[in-house]
DNA sequence: CATTTATTTCAAAAAAAAATGAAATAGGCA
DNA sequence: TGCCTATTTCATTTTTTTTTGAAATAAATG
């Protein structure tokens, strides 16, 4: 069963092609759940990933063997992470989807998007949990205010890293 | 319906702490499941961090309404990010649980346990899409490798800054 | 060592999340 | 304007995840 190393099997240029998008659809399929994302909105991003030209809507559905309403979903999720653009295409009224690339700039819209919020209410929460804090603390309610204290800091460490951290994605 | 405004209402010690366990357990059930852990995770957690004293699991369970196997599973997920420990308590033999305050600590945890493990097979998928690339490269195909080499920088700027976030965490 | 209590396991039920597809809408084009 | 195609919406279905609860296991106690 040994071949010569030099001979590279099964790659025809078309196959190698579909080949990477598989990997790149499983990759980001991957990607995006960690980051709790639906599987069709990975699956669409990675197929655009590596597409050289940007694909409209039904193109995108049929390739993936997902329907429309998915695609339309999906499609809708990543623009507004300004994931994917649209191009205009001469002659065709549909819309044609592309991969934005630069990571730094999705991850930055993703903890704006998705995180941010999250910490902005985590705040308020706080705040309610100190009303629940009798005013002259006691030795006893020291306990408490130190839990509270610890999540104030949490939040606000949170706050300040999350941001920061696409800025330190040197890629 | 204006109340003078060093007159708290409402406050009996006792109910303010359960206001704070309520509290507690929405904040952590919402950050939790931004981490993908279940709801009883979240719970289990919240309670026990606004909690003086250790619990064992079956009050665990009937306080939070739960079952005694959801409790079982959320412990034992608990306790593999070490976000909770076990005392012990002089004539019971039941486990008693408490919370794991220091969030430093508890996310170097689930970054090694959660993320990496995803990040070391993400690489063994760029590794297989490199080798759907031909070997001497026609200008058509610059366009396959420059993404695949910008997944990989991703993935190694991920390695590197996740584990650095856990030390950046200053509390 | 038998009994009692605590905990885990896991098949089944329930709940939550995602995908489908058909109807509604939008929007360009003749 | 009226037609045709592309897209969105959303009630329904499907899939996935989580919880339940009862049986199995483990572990301490008398």
């Amino acid at each position: 069963m040994a071949l010569p190393a030099n001979l590279k099997v099964g790659t025809t240029p078309a196959l190698d092609a579909r080949n990477l998008e598989l990997e790149s659809i499983d990759f980001f399929v991957r990607l995006m759940s960690m980051l709790g994302m639906p599987r069709s909105v990975g699956e669409i991003y990675g197929l655009l990933y590596f597409s050289k030209d940007a694909l409209p809507m039904d193109q995108i559905a049929s390739r993936l063997g997902i329907s429309i309403g998915s695609a339309s979903q999906g499609l809708r999720t990543l623009r507004s992470l300004k994931a994917v653009r649209t191009a205009y295409v001469a002659g065709d009224r549909r819309d044609h989807y592309f991969a934005e690339t630069e990571f730094r700039r999705l991850f930055s819209n993703f903890i704006k998007d998705e995180i941010m919020p999250h910490l902005d209410s985590a705040k308020d929460r706080i705040s309610r949990m100190e009303k629940s804090l009798p005013s002259q603390s006691t030795e006893e309610d020291e306990f408490y205010s130190v839990r509270i204290e610890k999540l104030r800091r949490l939040t606000k460490a949170g706050g300040r890293l999350l941001p920061a951290l696409a800025g330190l994605l040197k890629l």
